[in-house]
RNA sequence: GGCCCUAUCGUCUAAUGGCUAGGACACAUGCCUCUCACGCAUGAAAUCGGGGUUCGACUCCCCGUAGGGUCACCA
């Protein structure tokens, strides 16, 4: 019979949840999600020093709001018995022993395996076979004291306790893994097996870090990353199912999913990769989703005038931002850019700005007469019939001519969207108006 | 430095001994257009180097080189 897939993800509250770990648990979710068996949380906070309790609900909750079904959390902090009768096993059968302390401290005694010092070898799942001698490491440390385990020891209990079966985890773990499999031996518990997935790297192929960008997922989701779009590009972090496609939800990775197709080179982190995908799971939104997520980036001026307004803003949304927005924050900067001043207010008339090549201001005006003469006989008020009231007209008497004076006076800018969208988005109405004031 | 891992377009990657080395992002050009964005089309762009093995190597082996990881009484 099968033995029950149990995965684990055991991150330390040292910060916020970082995005490298969201890809480590995603693997391990995917993994176990496909073999109908079950991924553990465990939280490794045995380092009193580093670790901050604040931490811990973020790690948690990100995982749930993430969409991860998971056992747990554990937590090492609250394992000591356990690591503590395990102790004293290896104490008992000579695998481990006590030894002075480094800081020659009255009485302390440090635990020690006894290294069997031998060549230790193991199958990676992504990796193939990899020797390590024991020899290079010693009698490491396993606790500082009876009731005090270290990281290294802590994990082996753990794991071995848990029953888990594949230890899917960073590559910068795969020389640490011959220690645990000695602890493994000396316990005379059964071996996982293991899986090291290579690192991912910032742009520059240097360990990512905070001037990369973003690095904890809580930074992308802040700056209008959607969920689905983070999961499905991690999950091409190293690995793909072969094929072309690219777009997957994570019910349709389970699926997929292949641990031997992990690579095991790294990957570079790529942003515009990331608001590629991005944008995709974007459009998918509905119109009210997508508007209410608009809003959270909006100033608070803006968003009141989006409330007082909210079929203009609903067209702006629907027929401006749709098009151009990748990430959320992306809104946030067209605001700050003024790309969003004509929308509530009549831009002033800037003669200059409103000529097309060399022609004069009166023949702007002169034209504007006749756009407005045209637009007040038009009830259907839709961007195409708005272009097809004037699309023929206007190339008679050259389109430029035409469209480039109506669309600055409609928006104020060099570069804006066309004026048959903008017409549309701020109403016949309000068109109408600032076409005439010229 | 010792040990370990890795190496295909700028980036993510496909091709698990047999095609003109494929796709996506980014980039360039063109089309759409008054501008910007979207969209569409086209293009440029790679097997780290050297030896083997083989009828045949991106693919297997060895040596270099380069990058990364790890060497705690941190996790």
């Amino acid at each position: 019979m099968n033995k029950e897939i149990r995965t684990r993800i055991a991150p330390s509250p040292t910060g916020r949840m970082h995005i490298g770990t969201v890809r480590a648990a995603l693997f391990n979710y995917l993994y176990a999600k496909q073999k109908q068996g079950q991924m553990v949380v465990r939280i490794e906070d045995t380092d009193a020093a580093r670790d901050r309790e604040e931490y811990v609900p973020d790690l948690i909750n990100q995982f749930r709001d993430l969409g991860f079904e998971f056992e747990g959390p554990y937590r090492q902090s609250e394992r000591g018995e356990i690591y503590k009768e395990h102790l004293q096993i290896m104490l008992e059968n000579g695998t481990a022993y006590e030894a002075e302390d480094s800081e020659h401290v009255e009485g302390a005694k440090v635990i020690r395996l006894k290294n069997p010092n031998k060549v230790v070898t193991f199958n990676d799942m992504v990796r193939g076979e990899i020797s390590i001698d024991s020899t290079d490491f010693g009698d490491f440390v396993l606790a500082r004291s009876i009731d005090n385990a270290l990281y290294h020891f802590a994990v082996v209990v753990d794991d071995a306790d848990m029953n888990i079966s594949h230890v899917i985890r960073g590559e910068d773990h795969i020389t640490s893994t011959p220690r645990q499999i000695l602890i493994y031996e000396a316990l005379g518990k059964e071996i996982p097996v293991f899986g090291h997935m290579p690192m991912m790297l910032g742009e520059d192929g240097k360990k990512l870090s905070k001037r990369h960008g973003a690095v904890s997922v809580a930074e992308f989701l802040e700056q209008g990353y959607l969920k689905e779009a983070i999961l499905n590009y991690l999950a091409f972090q190293g690995w793909n199912p072969g094929g072309e496609r690219e777009i997957y939800s994570v019910e349709e990775l389970v699926d997929v999913f292949d641990m031997l197709r992990v690579k095991p080179s790294p990957a570079q982190f790529n942003y515009d990769k990331l608001d590629d995908i991005n944008r995709h799971y974007m459009l998918e939104l509905s119109e009210d989703e997508y508007k209410s997520k608009t809003e959270v980036f909006l100033s608070e001026s803006l968003r009141d005038k989006f409330g007082e307004h909210p079929d203009l803003a609903s067209r702006f949304v629907e027929s401006v931002l749709r098009d151009r927005v990748d990430k959320f924050s992306d809104i946030q900067s067209m605001e700050e850019a003024g790309e969003m001043n004509y929308l509530f207010e009549a831009p002033l008339i800037d003669q200059e700005l409103m000529s097309f090549k060399e022609e004069s201001f009166d023949d702007a005006k002169r034209l504007l007469t006749q756009v407005v003469k045209k637009l007040s006989a038009l009830d259907d008020w839709k961007p195409e019939s708005i272009k097809e009231t004037l699309w023929d007209w206007s190339g008679e008497v050259g389109r430029g001519s035409v469209l480039h004076p109506m669309r600055t006076v409609l928006t104020g800018r060099a570069q804006s969207p066309d004026p048959f969208t903008v017409a549309y988005v701020l109403g016949k109405d309000e068109t109408i108006k600032r076409l005439t004031l010229v």
